[in-house]
DNA sequence: AAACACAACCGAAACGTTTCCGAATCAGAC
DNA sequence: GTCTGATTCGGAAACGTTTCGGTTGTGTTT
């Protein structure tokens, strides 16, 4: 059906092996690029790169594993990510593992079997062991937005820091007078959890506040979970007078909590939420937040990669750690 | 450096043959399925997916053109959509081509040039020119959401029954009492929002009220857009006394724009928005709107693919419908 | 024990490229 | 018109599978 090199070889006359060399760049007689040029239009030539994958073994394609599609921080840097790697010829093959570790594993398994040149990953599994395979079969990995302590020096990785992040964050609480700061968390074990609960316990002793655990809670980085927590948050004796909330999802609970509750902001309770991100942005205009580059973090994501998969001989790895920024909004009030 | 099934084969004794029938399925004795099984432990093999591809003229790859990655009723979609197929064994190849006429037709060459068993378009391009090359090489092609008109035929699709969807949401304000009724639509050359147009004229004729251009405003299928037809439509003389929006972002765009101007809905103004969507859905719960089933959406298209690429002789080219809801909310009022 | 049917096995040729390296061709100078 | 050195060309062997058709092995029947 579809035409190949031989096609073009019998249709031109000239070897096998002068095709190919003219679709890689070397250097043909100009009549017999004419020749070859016109033969690609007759037959409707159309390389095949299942068959090129096999000889050069690299398939051009890059598989990004995630734990959530329909999640907008994520889908943002992917379609970054994803415009430059398509821009260098690379293909991006998605597998959205639901949060789920042994889904994780699996999708590195698929991925693995078809070859793919490279692997990124935000990581469910936070003890790594889903990429096991990946390493001892020597396909480059890049962490997003999860690093994993265990396998350092041996990925790449382009996270923010979190641990400043949070610091700011709960710096600017603090310098305005609040000493009681609930604090909503995503999972326990994930990386950003940790970071970002070590960037608020800093600022907490920095500013000579003990912190307490009655004010931290765990809202799994979902729209629920934050929407729980602050509920829980409110229920204490000794209300908090102001909140963070580290994550988008959780932030949008938060603020509905707070609406339900009929708690207005900032008058009752100041906040600090998580990730402007377009659409949502609009709606809660005036919310102070800590904004991640979700543009910068794709970017680069598939810079580092290409890196890696340049330098063949020797992979270094490296950390990208971006900074986040702080928009003021009108959220935020000082405590009198 | 990764072992071949050459390798098993000389670890086993076995030839290859035997080896490749023992991973399709076929009869080997028990004792050389042990032998088998126990070199692959030892050589860690791991079947080679493309060299697999080559020889069967299949890479069990699906490709998805679409407009935008970082909207969420398309990845809700897809997500729904690489779940079913990833299970069938099939991976998904996605390309954003920021609603880029060219740029999605680069993505169909790219993915052409992989040679994808199959093609999956939420198209920009209204003429269909993007797929001539996909159809004439073959490969079967679903549009999801968008119907080209001159590609009836030789193609499958999966879309919402707009007209009735509309005229479901129309009727439903006639039914009130209101006459005046703006309507904000997509960009004029999609099929959508010609459909959603039509389902509005009819419901709007049906009921003896003639049709003004004055009502119909095109927001672009942004927000911004939503927000400026809706601006636009308050400044009429006879300002509408109900609004439809046809998409998500427009209904956002519509509540700010209305929210901003201080119009209370519905007590000044009847609105039907579309498209629910899980976190949006939490913040204007009380509106009510159109709802498509993204979900089944994406299920239908996968398996619908699925079956394409199962009639490998004489693909049937099938039109799904699948018809959206009217959930009731408070934004709607009977004029009195 | 011979004959048979049937299951399980294997050698070798594809699939469509790339690449090595020896062979052919070229331009220019004498 | 020949020779030289530099270019361009092409034959053939890979890459790791699947598959066709033929061979070998196993177990039953008489």
């Amino acid at each position: 059906m579809a035409a190949t090199m031989k096609d073009l070889s019998r249709e031109t006359g000239l070897g096998l092996a002068t095709i190919s060399k003219y679709f890689n760049g070397g250097t043909v007689r100009k009549k017999n690029q004419a020749l070859i040029e016109s033969a690609v239009k007759k037959l409707h030539y159309i390389p095949n790169e299942v068959a090129r994958s096999l000889k050069t073994r690299q398939t051009r394609v890059i598989g990004v594993v995630i734990p959530e599609l329909s999640n907008a921080f994520i889908t943002s840097i992917i379609s970054s990510m994803e415009d430059i790697l398509r821009k260098h010829d690379y293909a991006v093959i998605v597998c959205d593992c639901r949060s789920d570790p042994k889904q994780e594993k699996e999708a590195v398994e698929f991925l693995l079997h078809r070859r793919v040149d490279g692997l990124i990953n935000m990581a469910t599994d936070p003890s790594g062991a889903h990429l096991r395979a990946a390493l001892s079969a020597g396909v480059p990995v890049l962490l997003v937005d999860r690093l994993i302590d265990r396998l350092r020096g041996k990925v790449s990785a382009v996270v923010i820091d979190n641990i400043s992040a949070s610091h700011q964050a709960v710096r600017k609480l603090t310098e305005l007078g609040h000493s009681r700061i609930g604090l909503v968390l995503g999972s326990p074990n994930l990386y950003t959890t940790s970071q970002r609960l070590t960037g608020y316990l800093n600022a907490l002793t920095e500013s000579g506040i003990t912190p307490s655990d009655e004010y931290i809670r765990y809202g799994d980085y979902t729209m629920e979970g934050g929407y729980q927590a602050v509920l829980s948050l409110l229920c204490l004796k000794e209300r908090p007078t102001a909140l963070f909330v580290t994550n988008f999802e959780m932030t949008l609970g938060a603020m509905l909590a707070l609406q339900h509750k009929g708690i207005r902001v900032p008058d009752d309770l100041s906040v600090i939420g998580f990730d402007k991100i377009e659409l949502f942005g609009e709606i809660f205009s005036d919310l102070t937040l800590i904004r991640q580059p979700q543009q910068s973090i794709g970017k680069e994501t598939a810079l580092l990669m290409l890196d890696m998969l340049g330098n063949h001989d020797g992979i270094s790895h490296r950390i990208v750690t971006l900074s986040t920024e702080l928009t003021e909004g009108k959220s935020v009030r000082a405590l009198k």
